[in-house]
RNA sequence: GCCCCAGUAGCCCAAUCGGCAGAGGCAGCGGACUUAAAAUCCGCCAAGUCAGGGUUCGAGUCCCUGCUGGGGCACCA
């Protein structure tokens, strides 16, 4: 055969028709096989792919391509999150509609995916901008809304004035919003809402589950965020005032995390933009009460969230009791308390809270220790002291550590009938209306009569309008949606009378919190998807995407399923059995950004080095889920090795077929070793190391055939065909070019991974260490399965042994067979 | 302030249960081939594991303290 040079271009060019014509990667879906649903996290249609969407989806394809060489039927699907506001602001730009610039850049990215060789499942495509999927989006919303899981509150929201939309709390990232950057403010509007809330103990407890399968750090970030503290609700009875005589029968009740120090409380708060604050100010303050929260709201989201600041706030003229001391609370309202987390209201205890302690320096109250804690006094030190300590100045409190008063405070209360211990949470409801244009619309209409009436099912989808254009998109603050008169103005399904839709759209997380369930069953017209289809499919083996989607997506994904559970439609709690976060790509030790100019294009990167040298370069650079410095790594590199592979094909001189039972045992050796390795380590995510794997038989190999049995022996092809077969994980058209060198008919991704054979793994002798305290003395070979007590024996007539203990005794003598001996000197 | 992760050759990274610090690559150096170069093939070089303490016969690995870097949460009562 003539030698001829290896060429990626030529490569690429040769064997993508003929894996679509094969359809290789179409799962059988016929219960041949034990299933295995591999899942990439679906892209968002900016331009083109990226450098990071490369990293991700090569190491999505690793777990993929594995699986199904190991004999599963592997679902590996792909989509595209396609609605969102980039569109829309194209659009306007443009004077064009949202969806010529998604679909088009679809398109680019589809055909950018099938040059990089993914196996993907192309049959089961889908859009979450496509009438038929957000359709079951609009329908799985009237469920949840059946259930009182979806509702619209009039409550102060995060607002972004560029963007002229409101935001989840999940996407105000430091007091701005995480797509523009701009200072997010506060708005009272009255919006939809999912009542995550009711599913904070689920979504925390069943967690454990997820244990060791998902990084350690995504569940400590979900913890965090849902953020459970066990304390206790208390009552405190508010005074009246002279004006209204007589007793009030008004009740304030907090949260507290430190019911034990109910004594020291010295005051009371309630939040300033809390109407609870207007409740309870007395006529005469009610003045001064307005004049500081005009102050309140003045201030951005990131000038309230600094904590350095000088504590504010106001008197209310009224006082509440303290149910355990009778004791005279004065009120007053500031705005360090938080309007949405707790009650609303706090006891302040100043001499164990810092915050509390600021404000009584900053006001003139009195702080009154409770716990000796051994540290200095906070009255003196201006230093709260929050830690473990013996109580005191607390009647029956008196003497009990922190922990045992807590739980004594919370006895009395409740058997006094003013409190009880609870549970709270940092997580809020999530906010889920949109006032803008490419979304899916909220199938709700509001009748002056009906009130709120859910679009029928078999109304549904309730479609965007298609002759909005450019500047009728522009956000006005409400949804563009309201200007398109033909399509908000509709009869009430109920009554027939004159109604409006709703004119907001859902969070684009709404669409991707289900669509894992569509791909089972895309066509599917009855419902969501084929309940079926999931029990066969779900949970997802292996979902792989980045970390930035760590509380969002994730959270809201596991709280959709864990409803689609309450609804019947599935029967298990967590639709990701296990997560990969791959890093991200750097350059330079930095995230790639236009203001930085220090971007790499992939596109340019695949003409120059190709694509298998690119996803060779991401998989061996790192484990998966460190960042990539593109700076440090080398693709040239990548390309000479798999040019160095690729050659081993045309030194193969024996036929397919050959038996290679009287081939090299030293090669044989060295490729069954790395067969076995290489599925330990692709299990365990270590695709790096796969990769010096296979490198290390790459040159075991060429040293056979160049200055060993030479490339006729058997164990040359076995060699090779190992190599083809590891390398397809991250190289497809470098391994389906050297498998059909090798005289195989395609695909190499429907070869089976070859079973290693245990018999040629066992060592003839190992090499056992002899330490003397420690320090090695002398090297032993020994065959592998040496007695415990004859290697002690070799040991200690060992004469460098011999020569360092110089006749001392010995302590002990621990012994590893075969590894290692380590004599102790007495 | 609280929580999570990581620190191993010049660089990227390996190292089952605690058991010889080195698998692979990049860069560098040298050799073979060549008139020469490229390509290819072969070989060489390098740290004692961020610092300090502890446990142990034995620590990169376990424990404690600190440092550095990255990330998350944060007036969350």
């Amino acid at each position: 055969m003539a030698e001829s040079a290896y060429s990626f271009a030529a490569i690429e060019a040769k064997w993508p028709s003929v894996w679509d014509e094969l359809g290789v990667f179409t799962p059988h879906d016929d219960g041949s096989r034990p299933r295995r649903y591999v899942l990439d996290m679906f892209p968002y249609p900016s331009g083109d792919l990226h450098m990071g969407h490369a990293e991700a989806f090569a190491m999505g394809d690793v777990v993929a391509r594995y699986w199904r060489l190991k004999g599963f039927d592997v679902l590996h699907p792909i989509g595209w999150d396609s609605f969102g506001l980039p569109a829309e602001n194209a659009a306007i730009k443009r004077n064009a509609h949202p969806a010529e610039w998604t679909y088009a850049n679809i398109e680019t990215q589809a055909a950018s995916f099938k040059r990089y060789a993914l196996s993907l499942d192309w049959s089961r495509r889908l859009h979450t901008s496509d009438p038929a999927y957000y359709r079951w989006t609009q329908w799985l919303f009237l469920r949840f809304y059946e259930r009182g899981l979806a509702y619209r509150k009039n409550h102060p929201v995060n607002w972004c004035p560029k963007d002229q939309t409101v935001l989840a709390n999940e996407q105000v990232v430091n007091g701005v919003c995480d797509r523009c950057g701009t200072p997010v403010t506060k708005k009272a509007l009255n919006q939809w809402y999912f009542k995550i809330t009711d599913y904070a103990d689920r979504l925390l407890d069943d967690m454990t589950e997820l244990e060791g399968h998902w990084p350690e750090r995504v569940l400590a970030m979900q913890r965090n965020w849902i953020g459970r503290s066990e304390g206790a609700h208390v009552d405190f009875a508010i005074e009246a005032t002279d004006a209204q005589g007589g007793q009030s029968e008004r009740k304030v009740t907090v949260f507290t995390t430190r019911p034990d120090t109910l004594y020291g409380a010295t005051f009371f708060v309630v939040a300033a933009d809390a109407d609870l604050a207007a409740e309870l100010v007395t006529p005469e303050r009610a003045g001064a009460l307005a004049e500081y929260q005009d102050r309140v709201k003045a201030l951005s989201e990131i000038e309230r969230q600094n904590t350095d600041r000088e504590k504010t706030g106001v008197f209310l003229g009224r006082y509440a009791i303290n149910p355990l001391s009778g004791e005279r609370l004065p009120v007053w309202a500031a705005d360090y308390v938080l309007a949405d987390y707790g009650t609303g209201a706090i006891m302040a205890v100043p001499a164990h809270d810092q915050r509390d302690l600021d404000f009584a320096r900053a006001f003139g109250l009195p702080v009154r220790p409770v716990l000796d804690t051994g540290e200095e006094d906070p009255t003196a030190s201006g230093i709260a002291t929050a830690g473990e300590g013996t109580i005191i100045n607390s009647g029956p409190l008196d003497g009990l550590s922190k922990t045992d008063g807590i739980a004594k405070a919370i006895e009395i209360v409740e058997s006094a009938g003013t409190g009880s211990g609870t549970v709270n949470y940092r997580l809020r409801d999530w906010l889920l209306s949109r006032q803008r244009f490419w979304g899916a619309p909220i199938p709700i209409i509001h009748c002056d009569v009906d009130g709120e009436v859910p679009v029928p099912d078999d109304q549904l989808p309730v479609q965007l309008p298609d002759d909005l254009r450019g500047e009728q998109l522009a956000p006005k603050g409400t949804s563009p949606l309201a200007a398109a008169e033909h399509w908000v103005n509709v009869t009430c399904p109920k009554c027939g009378g004159a109604a409006k839709r709703d004119t907001d759209t859902m969070d684009t997380f709404v669409d991707s919190s289900w669509y894992y369930l569509r791909y089972l069953s895309p066509d599917y017209a009855e419902g969501p998807f084929d309940t079926e289809a999931a029990k066969s499919w779900m949970p997802v083996a292996q979902y792989v995407g980045g970390v930035e989607h760590a509380i969002l997506h994730l959270l809201y994904s596991r709280f959709f399923t864990k409803v689609m559970k309450d609804m019947g439609l599935i029967d298990f709690d967590e639709p990701f059995a296990s997560l990969m976060n791959q890093g991200q790509v750097l350059n330079g030790g930095k995230a790639m950004s236009k203001s930085l100019g220090n971007g790499v294009d992939l596109g340019e990167q695949l003409d120059l080095f190709g694509v298998d040298a690119v996803r060779l370069t991401m998989v061996f650079a790192s484990p998966p889920e460190d960042d990539v410095d593109w700076a440090d790594v080398s693709p040239s590199g990548s390309a000479k090795f798999l040019a160095r592979a690729w050659r081993l094909g045309q030194d193969v001189l024996s036929e397919p077929g050959t038996d290679p039972a009287g081939g090299d045992r030293a090669l044989r050796a060295v490729t069954h070793r790395t067969l076995a390795e290489a599925s330990e380590l692709v299990e365990a995510h270590k695709f790096n190391v796969v990769i010096a794997k296979v490198m290390e038989l790459v040159n075991a190999t060429r040293k056979a055939i160049d200055n060993g049995p030479g490339g006729s022996d058997p164990a040359v092809r076995e060699a090779v065909e190992a190599v083809a077969i590891i390398l397809s994980l991250v190289a497809p058209y470098t391994a389906e070019d050297l498998w059909g060198t090798l005289g195989h008919e395609p695909s190499v991704a429907n070869a089976a991974w070859p079973a290693h054979d245990p018999s040629l793994l066992v060592e003839e002798t190992v090499t056992a260490v002899v330490q003397v305290q420690g320090k090695v003395r002398d090297r032993l070979d020994v065959a592998p399965d040496i007695a415990e007590d004859a290697l002690r024996e070799l040991a200690l007539a060992s004469p460098n042994v011999k020569r360092i203990l110089d006749g001392r005794d010995i302590r002990t003598v621990i012994v590893r067979a075969p590894k290692l001996v380590n004599i102790v000197p007495a």
